[in-house]
DNA sequence: TCTTACGGTAAGTAATGACTTACGATTCTG
DNA sequence: CAGAATCGTAAGTCATTACTTACCGTAAGA
């Protein structure tokens, strides 16, 4: 996995909408195509850009093939943005304390 | 912001970079571009659409620009994944306890 | 075996995106 | 006021993307 691949992922939103719909539980191709606005070979071919990028899983059963969410990716994605949502608030913090210095108690304009 | 401008700003390396170089403190356009592989302006238009997608500001310094990480537009997106995630455990724990449930201790195959 | 269901892939298209150089607007400085 | 610095925007280009229809392989059922 990789952070292109994963926010590119996420970044459309027929996907996000094939993401939802795999969140009550794993669903077929055909299954999801029904509940979307795109043609199936559409969902095919989203279905592989999700899974080249980690977030959904792949089970073959007979003709069918199961797709559900995969935890992991979305953990990954999730542990990017926690580290930099840590470092912009550190950040925030060390700008509102320059900011305190700059114009000690009284402002001077 | 939606998720399709914040996810979509998140998917270009080069906006991830910036971002990155945004983490330890604000910085002016021409600063960021400089230790970037790309042009002035580039970075100039990355960050209109950063800005658009509510993951950073802007306070203008007299003829320049500094820009900073927004928490609250990563706050929205780590909330998105963090339901999500959710989401996909549960999913995750229903199909094993269906799986289990298939095949209750003995597998008849 | 023949047929049907299911799904991946090929090929083509219209739209979007990530860049570049050139230019214009605004604000400090001498 | 003149010049320089900083930045946003316009215009153009090449690559990518999100779709479509058409086709092919493969597993299940009569």
């Amino acid at each position: 996995m990789t952070y292109d691949s994963a926010f590119s992922a996420l970044a459309c939103g027929t996907r996000r909408a094939i993401l939802r719909d795999l969140a009550g539980s794993a669903k077929t191709v055909g299954l999801l195509a029904q509940t979307l606005p795109v043609s199936r070979p559409a969902v095919s071919q989203h279905l592989k850009v999700l899974s080249d990028a980690g977030l959904v899983t792949v089970t073959p059963k007979g003709t069918r093939n199961l797709y559900a969410l995969n935890p992991q990716g979305l953990a990954q994605v999730r542990a990017y943005l926690d580290e930099m949502w840590s470092d912009a608030l550190t950040a925030f913090a060390a700008a509102a304390q320059d900011m305190a210095q700059e114009t000690p108690s009284n402002d001077e304009n």
